[in-house]
DNA sequence: TAATCTTAGTGTACTATATACACTAAGTAA
DNA sequence: TTACTTAGTGTATATAGTACACTAAGATTA
């Protein structure tokens, strides 16, 4: 029943790569990050996720978060990460053998920098309808990142991971109705929301707005946990 | 900010393997299927998953069943598999760089045949508290494979991959309480395992008791859903 | 400074779901 | 036929979800 495992390693070995789909919100809106793929003859002049081969000497987390700077711009250190799911399809890549790791990652708006915010060649933004047409398998791990963060929406607080640290009700109320794409109520979902109890108030209000300052709250934990939520 | 992608291939490659948390519930009892592991220097005379290396013609899902088959005596050919996580971590393998695909595996225990059923020195059933000690990071996979199961219990449908085709109402009762560790109210969950409508009554009862024999129902659909259970 | 604009913030009545709880029904065995 | 064991059911109460509309607060401008 056991089989010889002494085969040759030689054999036995893959590429490893990692990609990363970066979202975050902006107005309202959820967003992508995409990248340039040229890679003739079957991938020239393309767009994909920030990815690329692993490092002998790193993890698969730690590729993720150098391709985030190498390939994104992105160089905000503590950006949150998700394993996602290992993409081991033969023909994935048609150059070989690459087995990806992908990873979600969230990030506030207004937490990157104007670099990080940008649009340039190098990387830019884009809505996930936008995001069609991509190289590789990049289409189905958009999918899946893009599933696996409504459906977790669902029981965890993970949308925090998409909230400044500080932020109002309106603001939470509006990222919840982005990615779960319905209107929520306003009452309903402050009263559900606050009796969870992973808000806490600031003294502060949210200045600099034409009419009345909202309350500012934030996530009294840094841990995504798994309170159902909607 | 981009880098130069041409490096040599032969410094980025890594071994690829695949281990399998293989898990079944006899009489109400967790079970996790072990593999003898005889590795020295790091791993002489130890335990482990059933696990190996992935052969460069076939996907990392692919591998787990093989892996299945060859080291855990598993022949059923369609064992629910899902995808855990992917094991990076630079020294999990001693003897150089190898990341696992882990997978969890879910049977039901009358669906095994008595080979499969049966301990033998190639492999046997144990309790998750005596799955301990393991070697390489396969304690970590087994901790992950039940935390993922208890949660995934709480909001999908998967129990139902533990269960046979047809079973009476408490034995799944007895199934839940054994996954999540705690007593069920035998009319509550009637009610709401009824209502969600996931099961399927059938014409038939359970033959063979001693005592009032049970109505038998089945899961409508194979697919695991995501309705919230308890 | 009063009027207007816009978003912030709140409560209640109703419906649906969750929970706690105990007896009768059906078959087997002696 | 009696005893044994598991199957199967209902109701009252508490909790949570839902639908819905007005007042409050501050900034702007006429």
């Amino acid at each position: 029943m056991k089989k010889n495992l002494e085969e040759p390693k030689h054999l036995r070995f893959a590429v490893l790569a990692a990609d990363v789909a970066l979202m975050t919100v902006r107005d309202g809106t959820l967003l992508i990050r995409l990248t340039p793929v040229n890679r003739p003859p079957h991938f020239p002049n393309m767009k994909g996720l920030p990815g690329g081969l692993i490092d002998p000497k790193e993890t698969a987390e730690e590729a993720a978060r150098r391709l985030l700077r190498e390939k994104a711009c992105i160089t905000s250190p503590d950006i949150y990460l998700e394993q996602l799911f290992t993409f081991s399809e033969i023909d994935r890549d048609p150059r070989g053998r690459v087995v990806s790791v992908a990873y979600s990652a969230l990030v506030p708006w207004g937490s990157l920098s104007s670099e990080e915010q940008a649009d340039t060649n190098d990387s830019w933004w884009v809505t996930p309808s936008s995001a069609h047409g991509l190289a590789y398998d990049h289409d189905l791990i958009t999918a899946t990142a893009l599933a696996r963060l409504r459906s977790r929406a669902r029981y965890t607080t993970i949308l925090g991971k998409l909230m400044p640290n500080e932020f109002t009700l309106t603001e939470l109320e509006r990222v919840y109705e982005s990615i779960l794409r319905t209107d929520l109520d306003k009452r309903n979902f402050r009263k559900k929301i606050l009796k969870l109890g992973v808000l806490t108030a600031q003294k502060r209000k949210r200045e600099g707005g034409a009419f009345r300052p909202a309350e500012l709250y934030r996530f009294t934990s840094s841990k995504v946990t798994e309170i159902e939520i909607l």
